[in-house]
Parts: structure tokens; sequence; C-alpha cells
DNA sequence: CATGAATGAGAGTTCATTCAT
DNA sequence: TATGAATGAACTCTCATTCAT
């Protein structure tokens, strides 16, 4: 978990056994839910997987949904992460900056497929923890322009358009050729978004 | 229906009476498929809806599952048919045709909420039909990159990650401007997006 | 059923087979509660009882507990329907009527131990049809001793008092000399009763 | 606990501190039945109230029912320890003694509402101990009459039917007047029915 | 073709009770 | 003695699908 947010949908477990428990019903539930979505998993399924009882899953959750969202939330916060250092690392311009962090998003989707699913279904399951998930990225996105423009690296003035149109180049980027295709040089497909993003088609 | 490929997922009404009974179970479906996104959805208050008897139902449809597939190649169809004429009646360059389409895709998806929920859910609900969907809008909008570059009106050569960057877009904005908020003004958005792709952030 | 008070609880049948189901379900829930109290029934056992699927249950009744009430109100309007006409035909004394009242009325618990089970039941089940239940009984025993006061045939000014003694002697009578002990003379019973009733002990 | 006849049902403690937390958890259990009832009372539920860890149940009480009984035979003699002294203080005749018991029981109904409901759930949870309290309080009810009539005070030779009809009588006013409505005047409800029991009706 | 009653597998959830610490 | 995690049987309820009328 990497958030606090998500402290009322779960409970925190006072031994270590039950940090194990718990810990072992979230990642059952992360695979479970990344396989089959939300609703053709079974809480049943992911106790089974988890190898605890059945019973042991209300002990820490509230209910199917609010896993669900502790999820969302816990994937949100873990992309996040994921993507942040890459762009705090890097040195060049603000547009390669992004080209950078793309690429750091598509790999993170390669390997984590799972993660991927459970956010794009949140749209369905948990309306408001996928808005919130989406309208974050995008302030970040569009901070990191802002920035930018002000060092005077940007031809255009930022908006919430240009965020929220990279960030649907990036998830389409991510779904095709990160989640879909296994083979492709996630390489190459940054750089050729971020040519695109830099310098446009015309 | 637009699509021959969805014969087998319903039966053709042989009586107008028919014709008119599962024409009424489509336009049910597609409401309520729209607002209750697929799970939630019943076929008993579908068939409500429709002001037929449950039971009228499989006579039309094999299951909830093909009704919803026959949906969504009614939808992409629709989506479609809805965005190439303003194609082909685009007299400029390249990149102000994607820009129209754009604002014709937005204007569609603000005035057809459901269709926009109903697609993106057909990932979970029926990843084929999603899959072709993104697809085959993905190919159509490279041939018209490429006949562009063959045109000499690209500075660059158009592969599947331009193509798949554009729906990304497309989708997010669409989403953000036409779906989440109904005040945005649509030729504004098509228009900053339209400079981002011909020119880009640099 | 007795009542048309109950009709939101259940759905009404439209067809004659419905109806059989619908009354099956009814007595074997009535047997069911009788037997075993509302906790320990289950609706699965009352459906097999009924000889239905468990399913059919819930095309009839909302839920366990509006299958509970709406018998308990049945059963509320059948005790009273008992006892109504055997007050009609009487031609004695208003003390004697009581007396007779009591009488047919430790005869129907004798016989139908379910009901008697089920409205007391009430008061933990369903509070406010246990309540309307024993306010109505009151309410028709206090009218019937105001009209005889009327008549001049009472040595006192009958209030709500007087009707809930009556009641709740009425009521413990029945659970001791005709729910629990099924030997107990009943004819001797409400005479010692009725005596009571008309001198006192003084 | 006043009696020894729950013995068997829990355990005694052998420390001070295991006294006070059985106490505890009597206490809880008195108020969380008495508020909710038996089944939508938790043991969980109980044992918070009590500030004690769940698994201390099990060391005091063999099961939730175990504790309801020793709760019901605890509450009966509560009832009875609260009416017995008014009986032996009264100096007047017999029925005026029942008339004082009857304005004691109605007082002691109204202060303590959830032994009412308690000892009356009984009848549906622990059927043998309700039986055995009502038929306790009806044989006192009858030595009392038959004392009575032995000191020349009866008109008529009493017997089972009346102590409990008195029985009833008292039961229902107490529900009514103490329990269902917290405003009327207690020593007016048991003046009405001692004049009843005294005189009759007629 | 239309109707709606019947079916039952399967889901989520509760909670008394056990037991390792 | 106290603690609270673990257990799983049992329950209510849903709903896609079948089928007799």
């Amino acid at each position: 978990m990497s958030a606090e947010s998500s402290a009322r949908a779960l409970r925190i477990p006072r031994t270590e056994r039950g940090r194990r428990t718990q810990r072992a019903i979230l990642d059952a539930a992360a695979a479970e839910f990344g396989e089959k979505g939300f609703h053709d998993s079974s809480i049943v399924s992911i106790t089974i997987r988890a190898g605890v009882a059945l019973g042991s899953f209300y002990t820490y959750f509230e209910s199917k949904e609010a896993l669900f969202k502790a999820l969302v939330q816990d994937m949100s916060g873990r992309v996040r992460d994921q993507v942040a250092p890459v762009l705090t690392a890097h040195t060049g311009g603000a547009v390669e900056a992004e080209g950078a962090a793309l690429e750091a998003f598509l790999r993170f989707a390669r390997s984590h497929k799972e993660i991927y699913r459970i956010i794009d279904e949140a749209e369905f399951v948990a309306p408001d923890d996928w808005r919130a998930h989406y309208l974050n990225t995008a302030a970040r996105i569009l901070e990191r322009l802002q920035a930018a423009r002000d060092r005077g690296e940007l031809g255009v003035e930022p908006n919430e358009v240009h965020a929220w149109a990279i960030m649907g180049m990036n998830v389409f980027l991510g779904l095709r050729f990160g989640v879909m295709d296994a083979e492709a040089d996630l390489g190459e497909v940054a750089a050729a978004a971020n040519a695109l993003l830099k310098d446009g088609l015309g």
C-alpha cells in the first residue's frame, strides 16, 4: 500500500501474521483482477489463491469493491512512483523528459499488465477513483509543461488539452505496445512518440 | 446493425413485427448498458425498457454477451460513419483533416455518451471486438497519414505509433471534454489538439 | 391472504400456476416459521418444503422479512376472522360475549399453534406489524366494552387499561392452555376467566 | 448473577480480574440483547462494548446461547427480587397486594426495558428458561392467592387459570404502559387494573 | 411469435467458534 | 488469563437461461 488514502477501506492488522495475510490477499487480488477483470473475479478464488480462508478476506476488507478501490489507489501510486524518479533524474529538455517518462511508463505497463487492466476497469467499477487517478496524472503533466514554459522551453502556452492529449497518447501506446504487443521495441516507440510531441507531423 | 459480422450473434427476424421487437431490444440495451455498464444491466430490465416479454429476448439474441457484441460492432460502425464524411468533405491539408475528424468525434462523443461507455467497456467484456474496433480505427488513421505522406504533406514517415498516439489523444480528449465536461468548447479543444499535432510543443 | 394490505410485499401472480406456487410458499413458510422461528427458518428449507425452486421464492417475495410480514398480516386477519362471528352470533351479555370470544380464541390457538408463534415473534422481527396487530385487537375490545357500557351492561367506565388487561389475559391463557397444554378443557378455562372478568376476585 | 442454576452455562472466574471481565461481558450483553435482540446481537459487538477481547468471551461462556440463558435466569431473578419486597411490606388485602405488585412491576419494566425484551424473546431463543420463568411466576401468584383464600379474603377458589390470567394482564400492561408508552401514569394504570381484578366488569 | 413462471448455480457476506501467541 | 487472527459453514439474494403455455 503506497497510500494512506485507502486507510478506511481496509483494516490495519495489529500483528505481523495479520500483515502477511493482508499482503497475500492484496497480491492475489491484483493477479486475479488483472487476469479476469472485476466481475469474473470472485472472493473465493482470491482467497484460495492467497492461501487463506474465505472469512479472512472480511477481516481485512469491507467488500469486494473496497478491495478494488484500495488496489486502484495503490496502483495509481505505484505508477506515479515508477515514473517520478525518471523525471527527476532527467537532465535534458522538457519534451525529452516526457519522452523518458513515456518509456518508463511503457516498461512498467509491459511488466505489470494487471495494473493496467485494473486502472482501466476502474472507469466502470470505481469511477471516482478512476477520475481521481487521471485528473491527478494530467495535473502533474500540466505542471511540468508549465515549468518548462517558465524556463522558455516551450513554443506554446500549455493547457489541459495538452495534458490530456499527452496522457491519452501514453495510455494508448501503453495498451498497444506494452500490453497487447510483447515484442515491440519500447525505446523506438517512445522515440517516435517523442518526435511527434516535439515537432508535430507538419 | 451496420455489420454482417454479427450475423451469428443475432437471429434475423422474418416478420415486420419481429423486426420492431428486435430494434426495441437493441435500443433499450444501448441505453441500459450505457447507463449502468454491462454487469449492472440485466436482461429483465432491458426487456422491460423495450416493452417486450423477457422470453422474447432469446428469440433474437443468443445471450447477454452476444447482444453486447452486436452492439459494440454496431456502435463501432456508427462512429466510423459519423467521422468518415467529414474527412471526405475536407479540402485542406491532412493534419487539418485529422483536426476536423477529432472535432466531429468529440461532438459525437458528447451527444452519444452511452456509445462511448459501451465501446470502452468492451475492453473487458468483449476484448476481441474492442481490439478489432481500435485496430480498424488505427488502420484508417494510418492510411490517411500515408496518403498525406504520398502527397508530400508530412514531415515524417508515418507508422503505427503515430496512429495509436493520435487515436489515444482523441479518445482521452473525448472522455475529458466530450463526456466528463459538458461545457467545454469543442472547437477550441480540437484546434489546440490540432496545433499540437501539427507543430508539436517544441 | 386475507388482506390487500400486504399487496406491496408480494408480487401478484398473473397465472394460475403462479398462484399455486405462491400459495405453496406461503403455506410452507407458515409451517416453517411456526416450527423453527424466524431465524432458524431458511428460505432454502421453505422452498424445499413448498416443492419449488429456490429462485421462485424471489419471484413472489422481496425478502425473507417481507414474507414474514405478509404472514403476520395474514394471520392477524385470520385470528380476527375466527373470533368475529362468535361475537356477532352471541346473544347474551357483553362479558359473556368476551368469554365466548376467549373460548373461540383458545380453540384457534390450539389448532394453529404456528400462527401463535408467528404473531408473537413478530414483536422482534416485525415490530410495527406486531404493534398494529395488538393495537387493533385492543381497539376492537374497547369498542365492544363501550357499546356494552352504552347499553348499561357495565359497572365501570371502560378504557384502554381494561382492553389491554383482557387481551393480556387471553394471550397468556392461550399460551398456557392452548399451546403449552394440549389436554386442558378449554371450556372450563374460558368459564373461569369469564367469572374472573365478571365479578373479580373480591 | 442471582442464580446458581446457571452454574454450568458459565465458568466461575478464579481471580478478581476474571470476575470483572465476566461482569463486563454480562452487562454489555444485557444492553446489546435488549437493544438489538438475540439474533442481531453479535459476540464481537458485545465484547467491544465490554472492552474485552473477543477470545475472552469463551473463557467465561460456552456459547452465545449459554450467555443468553444465563441472562434470562438472572433477569428472572431480578424481576422477582424487585416485586417480592413490595408484597412482603404490603399490609392491606390480598387483591390490593397484587395491585401494588403490578405497580412495582410496571415501574421496573419502564426502567429496565431491555430486561423485558430479553425475557420475552426467550420464548424463541431459550424456550425452557422462558417456560420456567413464567411457570415460577404463576406458581408464586397462585400461592399468594391460596394464602389469601385461607385467610378468607377471596370470593373464589383460586387456580392456575387465575394465576395465568393475572400474569398475562400484568405482562401486557407492562408492555403497553411501561415499555411502549413512557408517559402513562403507572399508578393509575395499576389502580384501574386492580379495580378490575377486585370487582370485575359486571 | 410472445409471454412470464421456473430454475439453480453461484455470488457476496456474516459470524459463532477455535486456536496460536 | 488475554488477545485477535483464522476458519468455513450457512445464509440471503441475483439473474442468465429454459420452457410450458
